[in-house]
DNA sequence: GATACTAGTCGAAACGATTCGACCGACACG
DNA sequence: CGTGTCGGTCGAATCGTTTCGACTAGTATC
């Protein structure tokens, strides 16, 4: 005799752990009573408590089921967090870094978990895939969040609220508002105020280019995150003559890739000041200049985004500096408050410009 | 008239979504028949596949809430990963990126999400919340199982299977075996054949010490973290008269830091050779030897662990090679395994010596 | 001593899906 | 023409909680 139908995995069912309705049972009380031990919400009489908790004690019964619990509660207790790109890549850069873990610190007071779930461009089916499976209940995109993206469809369908960082792309994503564009406007004014007039502007990923490559204006309307095309408008609101290059992904060396293609010019072409799109984009450029025999700042002003602390660049970098930390949190008390179901407006987020050591006068010639 | 309780919160109940139950009921089908069209398990005629998934579009039913279908299936689809300490801080090491990187890779494959939970050491409480409140089907220590913690008898009492790397610590969680105790021991007889006696020793975080400080073997034994016990016991094995000093966190200064209580002694009494037991730490020491003026490797042998790519560091350290990705793979592998009820058993890792230009013969005299 | 109230307990109805077994008609076969 | 098979559909049970309303006893109030 056949088997009526493959079984559909060899998958050896989990261990049966005891439910609630075996502690209420082994203590002689109701499932209701027992369940509000547990929560601790209803009044329950000190001895029936005690015996409750000996019995789950005696039957190792370590709590109530996380899942059955949210469901019924219509709460997932957990928070989806989106990065851009592998997470080496993601998380290479310490300003990522530090807004996530502004974003953990608040979610820990709500609290909620943090779902990390990457997003590789180019394969929106993936993260679709990820968000139709897990249980949350909010979503951020901590770093930028994405144009077009078919997982906003589906996520506004679902009714779950959205939170980004950055520059506004879509109304249904609430933002933690930075004015990118002015504030890359503010370095590409920096430099002009200095004299330079041939100035290279090196941006972070904006599609799923594998290598640097220079682009032309016309480029940027098809770049899907929205902070690097702002950074970008806003060098060319004070520079339109800049030359733009794009970084493969946001590491050191893609920042030096990225330079060399502005530095592998005559000397009278080469850009005298390079607008970079983030300090460690800056860093690669400041590496790329040394390679070619360009001292920064005599030879070459170069500037980032972020503020960071690299200690390894025995310079100071001049730049823009935001606080990381407090951007995440400030992401975490949103999602927070989407979450209560109070009503959440954007919020301006604060950045500052940091003179340091990489810009100078413009040299004579 | 006074309210009856104060009600639990000022929750407002997110707006009804359309469940399945709506869906079938508009399209003229029984609930089981909808659910087949979403699974896909069952044999549904193509009209009636149709039918469901045209209702399903009319009332914006973005598919099966994925908390009922887990409560359902038994299983959350997700894996918790606990890290040590701050994001900030676990994640500065890209030894420790790539690892939680190549889980994420491995994972993506089950598929699973990947819950981040933070370890904050000190506070047993808040990650015991954490993972009474999450819904997960196992726990990966990616970086380092902790010792003694209640939350490995939590996870045990719900046979959550464990997932650990490095040195095992308890035979309840499962181990991607890394013969710490060896690598460690394999640099320190390096640096002895090169004619060193006067070697120091620079450790991880072996609790919550707020700053680098000195240690004693007898200090050891109660070290949180069995890595970098052992891999202190390695040098030791090797160089009994070894001096060690623990670095607060795992981050460059922190290296520095501790590496400064070693040279801070008179020439004669000055190691000539640091074993750092990682690389970023190493970058420190070297930091640090620059500092006080000695060359490396004329004057300071330094070794680290972990095979990095550190582009600023313009030598190439010796160091115990270690592929983290790979490592985060075989964890992701074994979580798979696990939760599909196969039989896992602990399995080596290797790691290989890598001989760079930080290390030298012992200076005479 | 009747009435109102409260603390403590319980039964039953959700929460939103999956899945097993039963059912029904159509079709093929001997 | 009866029997067996199969594709397609459905009802009902189940996953493990939480919570609402009802019920009981005991205490306070007049």
């Amino acid at each position: 005799m056949a088997l009526p139908r493959q079984t559909s995995s060899p998958v050896k069912p989990r261990v049966k752990r005891p439910t609630l309705k075996d502690v209420a049972g082994h203590a002689g009380v109701s499932l209701s009573t027992a369940s509000l031990v547990f929560s601790g919400r209803g009044p329950v009489s000190p001895a029936t408590a005690d015996k409750v908790r000996a019995a789950a004690a005696a039957l190792s019964y370590a709590g109530p089921d996380p899942l059955a619990s949210s469901l019924r509660h219509g709460r997932a207790g957990t928070v989806a967090v989106v990065v851009e790109g592998r997470l080496t890549l993601a998380f290479s850069d310490p300003f990522a870094l530090s807004v996530l873990d502004g974003l953990a610190t608040e979610l820990d007071t709500i609290p909620a978990g943090l779902l990390l779930l990457a997003r590789v461009a180019g394969d929106d089916e993936r993260l679709l895939t990820q968000l139709a499976a897990a249980a949350y209940d909010a979503v951020a995109f901590p770093l930028c969040a994405p144009k077009d993206d078919p997982a906003v469809d589906f996520l506004a369908g679902r009714g779950i609220p959205m939170i980004g960082a950055g520059a506004p792309v879509d109304p249904r994503i609430l933002h933690v508002e930075v004015d990118e564009r002015g504030l890359s406007a503010a370095m590409a004014r920096h430099v002009t105020q200095l004299g330079h007039s041939r100035i290279g502007h090196v941006t972070l990923p904006m599609g799923a280019a594998a290598q640097a490559r220079i682009l032309c204006p016309a480029d940027l309307d098809q770049a899907n995150y929205p902070d690097a095309r702002e950074r970008a408008y806003g060098v060319l609101d004070v520079a339109p003559q800049a030359r733009i290059v794009e970084a493969p992904d946001p590491g050191v060396s893609a920042g030096e890739a990225a330079a060399r293609l502005l530095l592998d010019a005559p000397p009278d072409r080469r850009p005298t000041a390079i607008v970079a799109q983030s300090d460690l984009l800056a860093a690669g450029v400041i590496r790329a200049a040394r390679e070619v025999g360009l001292r920064v700042p005599e030879d070459l002003s170069v500037t980032g985004v972020d503020g960071l602390d690299l200690p390894w660049l025995d310079q100071v970098l001049t730049t823009v500096v935001q606080d990381g930390f407090a951007k995440g949190r400030m992401l975490g008390s949103m999602i927070a408050d989407a979450m209560a179901g109070r009503t959440v407006r954007p919020r301006p987020f604060p950045t500052a410009l940091r003179i340091g050591t990489t810009t100078g006068p413009a040299p004579a010639g």
